[in-house]
DNA sequence: AAACAGGCCTAAA
DNA sequence: TTTAGGCCTGTT
């Protein structure tokens, strides 16, 4: 085991990254830290000021969770470009630490269709009893997790053999995504470097997935920073502060992180 | 017990 | 183009 150690000055608030709704398997500890699995590997993150202290496996490599954690974008100036209102202050001074995470596309596709009418301590124990049924172990310290598994493994199995997930009506869905990716169908990693309404396109014509997990798939994997996630949150949101409806355009690039600060604030003060 | 949960799909206006 | 109802399952 080895730890890495990143400095920032930067919005830095794992509590915010980790549960403002973008990913599902990091877990708090009594003590703050958080362990989760990400990119096939298990980690400890903890925060001592200006310190980021990750505690892994021998493989990890700072790159990988700079890149991660989305550590060489400047989000203090990212959050003052989308105060474009004082709701809009409020927001993101409330959210202030939240980051956008890199995180792995299938994965997140994946997770992402589990979502759909579900809530979040559900969405969690699928997943996990997902990468428990079908991932892979791995080890931090003696204790163990596993692995998300990978689209050519899940692309292997039919629908019924997701029935210990208790998915339901998800489970087609997840098997139709994960054909998709494996034979090539839907190239993820191609559609990283397309634009939003192209990403878009792409995954809506895959069974399961709609405008709303599509948004967040592109945002959490794709870096694709203009898409805006609309879910029953944000539609509170969009209610009760633009009644006259509003655009996420006038975020341009930015909606994305724009859509997390109102998301986050929504739902922590409802 | 019935309704609802971080949608999506289909059928019907 | 918008709207209603159904969908697996778990929880309240």
């Amino acid at each position: 085991m080895e730890e890495v150690e990143i400095r920032t000055e930067d919005d830095f608030d794992l509590k915010k990254i980790f549960e403002c709704g973008q990913c599902f398997r990091w877990n708090a500890g009594p003590d703050g830290s958080y362990t989760g699995v990400a990119m096939g590997r298990a980690a400890r993150i903890r925060r001592d000021g200006e310190r980021i202290l990750i505690t892994g496996s021998e493989w990890d490599l700072e790159d990988v969770w700079r890149g991660y954690f989305d550590l060489d974008r400047d989000y203090r100036a990212l959050r003052h470009s989308v105060c474009v209102d004082d709701y809009m202050k409020k927001a993101s001074d409330y959210g202030a630490g939240i980051r956008i995470l890199n995180q792995d596309r299938w994965e997140t596709l994946c997770s992402f269709i589990i979502s759909q009418c579900n809530n979040i301590p559900r969405i969690k124990k699928i997943v996990e009893t997902m990468c428990r049924c079908f991932g892979e172990e791995t080890y931090l310290g003696d204790e163990r997790f596993y692995t998300f598994p990978d689209a050519g493994t899940v692309a292997g199995l039919e629908p019924e053999d997701l029935a210990p997930l208790r998915c339901g009506y998800r489970a087609p869905y997840i098997i139709a995504a994960a054909r998709a990716v494996d034979e090539g169908t839907l190239d993820l990693e191609a559609l990283s470097h397309a634009d939003l309404a192209s990403a878009k396109k792409a995954l809506t014509a895959l069974p399961g997935i709609g405008e709303k997990v599509a948004n967040c798939v592109i945002l959490f994997s794709l870096r694709i920073g203009s898409a805006f996630p609309v879910d029953v949150w944000m539609k509170k949101a969009i209610a009760q502060h633009y009644p006259r409806g509003f655009d996420p355009e006038v975020f341009g690039e930015n909606a994305g992180l724009a859509q997390q600060y109102m998301f986050y604030y929504q739902r922590e003060n409802s």
